[in-house]
This record gives C-alpha cells, sequence and structure tokens, in this order.
DNA sequence: TAATTATAATAGTATTACTATCATATCTTT
DNA sequence: AAAGATATGATAGTAATACTATTATAATTA
C-alpha cells in the first residue's frame, strides 16, 4: 500500500544543524524520542544519547545546542504534525462544527498507531509532550525563547482552531482560552489518569477525554 | 486589627524535619519561595539559597532531602491554604452553585494581595505555583511519590469542589476531569496572559480568567 | 554539668552541561 | 586523482550541580 510521504519542515532556529538532512541527526531525534520516555527529560542527557548511538556527544552539540533546544525541537516538530493532521481533517469541510469537532479529537485522543511517517515514531512522542512538553515553555527564557520564534508552530495551532470557534459563534468572546484549555487540559487528563486517576473520570476502554472536551465546547459555545 | 490566625498542617512525608518548627526552616521555606519565583526553579539551588540566609547547604538538607521534594513541600503548602480557604467560603452557605462559584473563584483568580499568615508570601508563592508547580509531578517518580502521599492534598482539594459540582448535578460523568482542567487551566492561561499572550484572551484589567472558567462550568453542568 | 541536639564549615564525589581541540574519515570540486 | 572542505569522533577540560560525610562548635535540655 503506498503512502503519501508528508514533509514535517520545522525553522531553522530551532536547530543548529538541521538533522533531518544526515544520517546521524535522525539517529539523535529518533533516539532521543526513544530515551526521554524511558528517562524522563531530567535523567536523559547527551553523553547517554551519543553512547545509545555509537556517536559523540561533542557531535549532538553540532544539531541541537542543548537538551533544552532538543526538547522544544521535539515539541515544535509535534505541533507541525497534529497541524498537517488539522489541515488534511478539515480542507473540503464545510460545515465548521465538523472541522472543529475533527480538531478536538485530533488534539484529545491517544496517539497509539505509529504513522510511520519518517524516522519518528509518533506513538513515543505523543507521550513525550503528555509528560514532558510543558517544561519546553516553563522556563525563565520564555520570552527570549517566543521573540526567536520556538513557539509558532503551537500558537498556530491554537489559532487554526479558534478560527472554526469563531466561524460558529463570530462573537464568542474566549475562542483561544477555550482552545488552549482544550489542549492542554487533554494532556493533564492523559497524565493524571496513568499516574492520579483521582483527579480524572476515564473509565477502561471508554475515550472518555475527547467525550468530555467534545461536551466542553460545545456547551461553551453553543 | 485582630487577624484569625490559621495553622497550615503539612504532612510530615513532605520534609525530613518540619521547617515550621525553627527559625532555620522558616527562613529555608520563606526565602525559598523568593529565589525560586527570581531565579527559576531550575537555576535556583541549596547552596545559593544558604549563602542568601547565612546559612549552610548541609543545614538545608536536614529539612528537605533535595530541591525537588521542597518543590512538592511548597507546592502541598499552597494547596492547603487553598483548601482552607474553600472551607472558609463555603461552610454555612447552603446553595451549592454559590458554593462551587466561590471555589472557582478562589481556583481561578489571581493572588495580589500577601493575606501574612506567615512567614509564607502567598503572592510570590501563587507565581511559583502558576509558573513551576507541574514540574512537581512531572517527575519519573511520580507513581513512588504518588503512594507516599505527596499529592494528597491536591487531591483533597479537586475532591471537595468535584463534591459541589456532583451535588448540582449528580449524574454529571465528568466532575473530577472539570475541576482539574479548571485548576490546570487556570493556572495555563495566567502563565500565557503574560507570556504567549496569543493564547489567550485576557483583556488588561478584566478578570477574564475567571469570567471563562464560571462560564465554562456553568455551560458544562447547566 | 553533662548530654543531647542543631547548626556551620569543610571537604569530597559523581554527574551534568557544556566548550575546545585535534585527528580522521568522507565527500565534493576541479 | 589531488586538494579542499566538511562531518564526525575521541579526548580533555571546566564550572556547576546535587548531593554525602565528617567534624567542630554553639545552643538547649535533662
Amino acid at each position: 500500500m503506498e503512502r503519501l510521504r508528508i514533509q514535517i519542515t520545522i525553522d531553522p532556529a530551532l536547530y543548529t544543524r538541521d538533522p533531518e538532512t544526515t544520517d546521524l541527526g535522525r539517529k539523535i531525534v529518533s533516539k532521543s524520542i526513544e530515551m526521554i520516555d524511558e528517562l524522563g527529560f531530567e535523567k536523559f542527557t547527551f553523553k547517554k544519547l551519543g553512547l545509545a548511538i555509537n556517536s559523540n556527544e561533542s557531535s549532538i552539540y553540532r544539531y541541537f545546542e542543548s537538551k533544552h533546544a532538543l526538547l522544544v525541537y521535539l515539541v515544535s516538530w509535534y505541533w507541525s504534525w497534529i497541524e498537517y493532521k488539522i489541515v488534511f481533517a478539515t480542507t473540503n469541510i464545510s460545515d465548521p462544527s465538523i472541522k472543529l469537532l475533527s480538531c478536538i479529537e485530533l488534539l484529545t485522543k491517544d496517539v497509539i498507531e505509529d504513522t510511520s511517517i519518517s524516522y519518528v515514531n509518533e506513538v513515543i512522542l505523543h507521550r513525550i509532550i503528555v509528560a514532558e512538553s510543558s517544561k519546553a515553555y516553563h522556563t525563565k527564557d520564555i520570552d527570549k525563547e517566543n521573540s526567536k520564534g520556538y513557539y509558532k508552530t503551537y500558537k498556530r495551532v491554537v489559532q487554526r482552531v479558534s478560527d472554526f470557534v469563531t466561524d460558529i459563534h463570530p462573537t464568542y468572546e474566549y475562542p483561544h482560552m477555550l482552545i488552549s484549555t482544550v489542549i492542554e487540559g487533554a494532556h493533564h487528563q492523559r497524565y493524571f489518569s496513568k499516574h492520579l486517576p483521582s483527579l480524572t473520570n476515564v473509565c477502561e476502554g471508554k475515550n472518555n477525554i475527547t467525550e468530555f472536551y467534545k461536551e466542553l465546547v460545545l456547551n461553551a459555545i453553543k
């Protein structure tokens, strides 16, 4: 079965050398995703990564100036991927309510199948996003990094989905708040359901998180 | 003007030696709040803290086994304080809708006045909660720490407020999800409004975050 | 007064998050 | 095929971090 080859393009501000263009670069991205998932971001180091891919700490620094920069890259990669899926799911559909519900589904559902777009395992990347992505922007350098465009893709995704909200309800006052609440909330609920389940109402086998946020949004803008 | 002296009690699992009982302990808590706010959690160290309070790194370790443990302590302190305010605001009120709205107000509004309960500056502590608290539970040791009761106070607050939701709408399926979404969401919106404003719809001077979440909750359970 | 406890000072360890240098391998251009 | 450029790997080094351990001294209590 042929598959469409899609290209995730990442802003050059997010890397020192483009990891997509070399074998080492792709190995860095691919293996770092596995290792951050296994070790957690704090215990993950470039030294360990170098060892794991038979390369060297110093070589990895040629691609990313710090492990924080690598995390920001991965987060941005994730949002580019989501943006692609949003665009794909919403083009040629005229009803903005259907568009919005598709988006909420994409933003809140668990990723359980690696679509094998590339050297990036999206299932594991999604777990990293849920567990670690807030560390990317909860930093004292947020304003400097924001002005360099580090969070552009995330902001663009929120904008796109907020636009569908506005299409449905042009005078609704809080479209961006609503969508960023859904996105961050879904990640939290996903994490809580695994580790602090008393903060959620997730039932085995049921896709509660998506249902909850769909209902929440529809009631908010009805 | 006389003030009620309230006592915030913290579970002994959250410290090695109780910081409330000694001068050094209180200085550790008080100054660490200031320093985490100034430096951010990553750049804050016990060495710097020791220096700032004319004490020693090793002395601080007698109170908290790690800086992570200190953060968990501060987060727990914050939730105990919020719990106190929730109890205070809801006793002797019979209408569960009024109770719920008071809670949402307490959970979402900015803290701008230090109530001077103690050596803890609640204005600064609230900023830390907004900017750093997610790091307390986004760790690989979450399950071990959770089983030690590290997050009990937070869970109890969510439970209390969820109970009011259930009082209003006994068959509503997602009370815990709703309340934890409001809590985490409000913190995110507070942070975004300062650093990534395009993710929010906060206007100067208006208390949009509280308004947004009140409306959201009422529509969800109406 | 002796015993206990709290604190401070110092030193030490393994690791982290880098930077710098240099040799070698590989790829490109002529 | 030779020369030049570039990518990678190996090694070393640094300042800081997140601790632990030991000992001296000060304050408290029995």
